[in-house]
DNA sequence: ATATTATTCAAACGATCGTTTGGTTTCCCG
DNA sequence: CGGGAAACCAAACGATCGTTTGAATAATAT
């Protein structure tokens, strides 16, 4: 991630997506991370401004392609003549597979985003609200239709502690290395219909 | 927490685990800390020696406790003459939802346990390996035993992921404060029965 | 080739952290 | 009551953090 044939930008948004899923984002300190990345200590501000604006930044970079994988999966379920709870927790959870199966950081990235979640930073909660609520909010509203004996503030807790679940399960965040990627492969694909289905019943619990 | 019939140790030990749960371990500075638990900043190092000596009385304090009741849970399912796997993650599961429903402080620790989880520090981990250790290899051991296509690597990767979802999820990281605590106690129950048989799965798959 | 801009760099700044110090107060037992 | 241990407190220490600075270098455009 720090070869030289990668931008400055790009080797420090890649060594912050790996500190910042070791440490976490308090955690991970500008000087190992510049380090890691063979950049200078001062490249991280110059760049993106500042600390608090790379999360960012590490966010975006993946969060626009998967919230727009999300969505049209989303609109594909809601296309089917009787979609289930299991159709639109599948649209949500499958393009995390996707991601968590990508060669080059994707895995990583899912482990950033369980930090995300664990991490009840304010600042980085309203940057994603603001950016990506939109998201939470169609499946929301999707998820409702389903389960309309649950009101408004008792579905979003649900659905807040359940996806928090979900990406932490996906996170992989295990010290033990998996012998091969193909094995790893069912694997996740298994656990995420486990994932679903775990979720879908604590969903429709009254 | 910090009321005046309280001695020292225990405000510290109180506003400690609430901080911690908000916070994280790290994030939660000592200062913040004893000014909570209304006590002077060296009270900390004074009766504790030092911050990352009072995170692992934290833990011990709730942790004997927690253990104990896993452990007499596990002795009783192996007892029994046909225990399965749902009974096995039952007697995991059923003390970690008691402690949840605690009302003095217990359900603030489950979320602290999350933290532990979720920040995967080295010293921390050698802790409650050194301390507590012996519980989960009692129960992998009993999980060996049902489930023996999995190997002893491949078992406790499947442990601590799902050890860490299980975890997660009963830590009501959520924002918003549910209604009444009887409903709330029933949900939890069911709740735990879902957590149960998605791990289950989880455990079972090949 | 020169002027302008963008980037890199070593060094330092101010803030905050956990910790230590030395003195004061409180408590308790002989 | 008196004396020694335990507890408390304000203040300071050294380390580390994110950030800023100003000069040196590289890249680009006229």
């Amino acid at each position: 991630m720090n070869s030289p044939h990668f931008s400055t930008k790009e080797r420090i948004l890649g060594a912050a997506e790996e500190l910042f899923a070791r440490h976490g984002f308090a955690g991970a300190s500008l000087r190992e991370l510049t380090a890691t990345a063979k950049v200078n200590l001062a490249a991280v501000n110059y760049h993106f401004g500042s600390k608090d604006n790379l999360v960012n930044e590490v966010f975006r970079r993946r969060l626009d392609e998967l919230s727009a994988h999300r969505l049209d999966a989303l609109q594909q379920v809601l296309a089917k003549p009787q979609p289930t709870l299991e159709d639109i927790l599948s649209a949500f959870i499958h393009p995390a597979l996707l991601l968590s199966l990508d060669k080059s950081g994707g895995a990583t990235f899912v482990r950033v985003l369980a930090r995300a979640y664990a991490e009840h930073n304010e600042r980085l909660r309203k940057f994603l609200s603001e950016n990506y609520g939109h998201v939470l909010k169609e499946f929301a509203a999707a998820f409702s239709i389903q389960l309309p004996h649950l009101d408004k503030e008792e579905l979003y807790w649900r659905i807040d502690i359940i996806a928090g679940a979900l990406t932490y399960a996906m996170a992989d965040f295990g010290v033990i290395k998996r012998r091969a990627a193909m094995s790893e492969k069912i694997h996740r694909e298994r656990a995420a219909e486990h994932l679903i289905r775990f979720a879908a019943a604590g969903l429709r619990a009254d």
